[in-house]
DNA sequence: ATTGTTTTTGTATTCGTATTCATCTTGATA
DNA sequence: TATCAAGATGAATACGAATACAAAAACAAT
């Protein structure tokens, strides 16, 4: 008497239904809130009655419909993702660790993949809509305004890899100002004495971060001038950045990339376009350890993030979120250097 | 009278609680039913009216519930998105080509990622109680029983870049077969005469086809030796096979990889550690084209997949699934070459 | 045996919105 | 002006599960 009722002829009718709590209820010959108490792990119910309703269910296929135990218990169990820049494979490793995670703990990742920041308005209300348990972001700074949205209905925010003065925003996010100025001490200390910043051209925190530390720890060792370049995360915005750094009359002897794909560009092109050899002619140093940084082809001296502790940071901050009376909103993470061939 | 019953002191309740579309109906003096109907585009409400609602709601910050809303209307306007082998950029990138297309629709990503494929049926089983609107799964081939489940609900299943022969399940596909044949013509028709194939270790039917196209190919030109490498879509693995090919007595002089990573991994041994010639020594072949492809350092010639078709093929089987009288549940693509260096 | 205590189960209500049906308003037409 | 149709709105209900409260059952202690 379920739904058997598939086609008859003629007509091509799904059938949609699945079984109900009430259904389960019915059929193991108990009350609704009976079922209900044996698929909740910590409700006071006889044993003996729970099997005989996990039975029943398990005849009937019945799971207990996420939607609806959403609305009643006020959570989703569901926590919102956005990110952009998928160009470098750094984010989408983040995201696949994160859900891992996520999993062990049975919630689920509520995606949005957003190169622009124009939107963020509309996607954080969107996320808000469907009561998720907190909200990672990796793709901008989050408004005051809308920090506030979500402060107000008790979802946490974390900023992954950004972070703002925002009291309401909570920020996981390596130490890239300390990174800027181990960088500038590497190559002081490799003996290079002319450089080259290449930053993104947002206005991401990381790069600005990562410029700030390596350009004050030049000034304080007595080296003014540096050159910053603007370009994005991307290999072929490395790639021009190095028809820049011929058009301008004099090469810096190292050049220090807001990220790995940039470098890589650089390095592709400076080799391969216009034979000058790494690290003899033009150092480079880039920024995320991603794979490609080992790569026999590249072999790229870059900056290693500890992101499995990052992730645990943010996954902490949003599953227990009691524990929010930590000092301090931002929690930074040090940067190792990875040293390879191109320094 | 809600339940504001929180820890009451030294307690810093945030206050948590959302507006409703009563209290906007209260705020607007009108029913809760109009209030519905203000945000329902295609319902019929003097458009004074629906004015006045938005402004109460605006006032109040008010937003539809979209869990409430799933309930009622039996769809949680989300897609289960199942993916795997983030290694290679070219999941990421269909991740979010497929988030982007369904921001248009104000459709939702509800991502899992999972290397492993024992545990689908808990994944699947964890999407299906989300009521979304179908399912794309990029990480394996769906069992017959798990199809039935999907089926039986009336929630699409699209495989993306797999498929199985189960009549219950829609797939997306590029034509692997073709691709492996043409690679054999085109290896040939270059004046190669000994060839190799590097496999994924999976059941992947990506892997399998590229394969039997290529060996069904061959063998039609008479040469029927060609050594399959077993492997998985990973550079390190590609760096690996190197290993095998130079313990065996004779080199191959063409080697078509399963994709552009394992080629990458294969390219660079070869040429840094052991200082062959790419393509005199060894010639290499990839697929995906993925944007490492078309570095100078690679130049790899490799096979580009229309993804940008595939997907619209995929969100239009989820989004429109009337249109199912298709006559095949298996939509192909035909894949290009590009020929680049490395041939 | 009686009372009190604890455990287990059932009843009724709730979450927030969409929708059916009935009611009311408005304007048009005869 | 009377009648009707069409349109707009409100009242009531449904979606499916969780939970407060009440009732019942089981058990202990006197």
């Amino acid at each position: 008497m379920k739904k058997n009722t598939r086609e008859i002829p003629a007509a091509k009718e799904p059938a949609v239904s699945r079984a109900t709590s009430i259904d389960v209820a019915r059929l193991a010959g108990v009350s609704q809130a009976t079922v209900s108490r044996a698929f909740s792990p910590d409700s006071k119910i006889l044993p003996s009655t729970r099997e005989k309703v996990l039975a029943a269910a398990r005849a009937l296929k019945y799971t207990p419909d996420a939607i609806a135990r959403s609305l009643i218990s006020n959570s989703s169990n569901m926590v919102g993702v956005i990110m952009q820049n998928f160009n470098s494979p750094f984010y989408p490793k983040i995201l696949s660790e994160i859900s891992t995670h996520l999993q062990k703990f049975g919630k689920q990742i509520l995606f949005f993949y957003s190169n622009t920041e124009d939107n963020m308005q509309q996607l954080i209300g969107q996320i808000l809509q469907y009561r998720v348990d907190g909200i990672i972001i990796t793709s901008a700074v989050l408004s005051s305004e809308l920090a506030e949205n979500c402060a107000a209905l008790g979802i946490p925010v974390v900023l992954f890899n950004r972070y703002t003065t925002n009291l309401n925003v909570q920020a996981v996010c390596c130490d890239n100002i300390q990174a800027g100025r181990d960088c500038a001490d590497y190559l002081l200390q490799k003996g290079y004495r002319r450089f080259g910043y290449v930053a993104s051209s947002e206005n991401a925190s990381t790069s600005l971060d990562r410029q700030k530390g390596f350009l004050d720890r030049l000034r304080e060792h007595g080296i003014l001038d540096c050159p910053v370049y603007q370009s994005d995360f991307s290999y072929e915005a490395g790639a021009q950045i190095v028809e820049e750094l011929l058009a301008s009359s004099k090469l810096p002897e190292a050049l220090f990339c807001a990220n790995d794909m940039i470098a890589a560009g650089v390095i592709d092109t400076a080799r391969h376009k216009y034979s000058l050899r790494i690290p003899e002619d033009l150092a480079v140093v880039g920024f995320d350890n991603i794979p490609m940084a080992s790569y026999s082809s590249y072999q790229i001296t870059s900056f290693s993030q500890p992101t499995e502790d990052m992730i645990q940071a943010a996954l902490q901050i949003i599953l227990e979120p009691r524990k929010r009376n930590s000092v301090s909103n931002l929690r930074l993470f040090p940067c190792t250097l990875v040293e390879r061939r191109t320094t």
